[in-house]
DNA sequence: TTGCGCATGTAACCAGTTACATGATTTC
DNA sequence: GAAATCATGTAACTGGTTACATGCGCAA
């Protein structure tokens, strides 16, 4: 299962997008501040190279056009296959950690160009569920650290709030997908 | 500068608190629900030779006690000078990013045990100020993603929301500083 | 002709992950 | 004497960081 790392999904996600080359990956992740991804060659270019070994995408070089050679990647079959049962995993409270929200975060993303409204919606609703169930033990934690200096306790409220922040985000977004279907419905009428 | 890793910080500043063995220190990130840590002895006990190597935590073994012999750590002078000079550091706008939020978040947790409520309220205040004029850059650019599919917006969306509650957090926590020190005044009197 | 922007790549280094090994003491 | 808990450690692997190398075409 542990085939692929959260950069190398990221690449799968935006290759499905349209075909790319290492170039044009960097820049967009030189240009979205939001990614956590590095926009580096040694972090690209090895990661596209591994996606090949492994068939989840495959570069072919594009003569003729501007100045140096350029190698244009394409998702595979297989790594769209590969991409969605990664989508597709079920939502457990590990993956509630600040580690790995990120990886929350990147699943949904390209979620409408995989699967589709119905299954984004879905995925948020579960997201919302379980963050909802794990918010409570976390203050709880919280409560039970007063002897703590004003800094360190500050610190630690500041992670529980990030995860009530996700949660309202969660909300909005369910409210933002459901409010767009109900506007397609009547527009059907 | 770059010579310590931000696990190497976060075991100086709990060994500044008091001093712990490495299973302790395991203990505190397994159990302390908002570290970005792990507790796994791989990355722990190599983390603490590093340090010793370097001269800023020095362990002695602590015979007699308990079941297996127990390695104790203390955080050195040299280790305490180059863990205030690393929480000293302007913050810059390169900080703000994500990847490194977690690292402004642990230099403030600490910072009331070797700096005090000043240099605490200080931090939080420029924190705050470079928050308010990076989150602004931000929201451009999400303003510029209209073609994007609804799930991957709000991906994006997610993140500036993140920089926002991070916001709301510094000032809530400047407020609490100030009440605190208007109520330590009061008493003074 | 040199310098810049496009574009791909590699090599050394380093830290964290995973999994395993081991040692000492208490409890059942 | 088996199992559980405390406690320390190591080895293989892996992927990202940093810095460097290269190649092509155009413009000054």
């Amino acid at each position: 299962m542990k085939d692929n790392t959260l950069l190398g999904y990221a690449l799968l996600g935006l290759l499905h997008q349209q075909p790319l080359s290492g170039y044009d990956l960097r820049k967009i992740f030189a240009s979205t501040p939001i990614g956590e991804f590095s926009d580096s060659p040694g972090a690209i270019y090895p990661a596209l190279r591994r996606l090949q070994e492994r068939g989840l995408v495959r570069g072919v070089v594009e003569e003729s056009k501007g100045l140096r050679k350029r190698r244009v990647f394409r998702i595979t079959p297989k790594g769209l296959t590969s991409f969605k049962a990664w989508q597709s995993q079920p939502i457990v409270r590990d993956d509630m950690m600040i580690r790995r929200s990120g990886e929350l975060l990147l699943r949904f993303a390209f979620m409408d160009q995989t699967f589709g409204p119905e299954r984004a919606l879905a995925f948020l609703r579960e997201f919302a569920r379980e963050l909802s169930s794990y918010i409570p033990s976390l203050r709880q934690h919280l409560a039970h650290a007063n002897e703590m200096p004003l800094s360190g306790r500050l610190a630690l409220e500041s992670g529980v709030q990030d995860y009530e922040a996700r949660l309202r985000w969660a909300r909005k977004s369910i409210a933002a997908y459901e409010q767009r279907n109900n506007e397609s419905k009547k527009e059907r009428l």
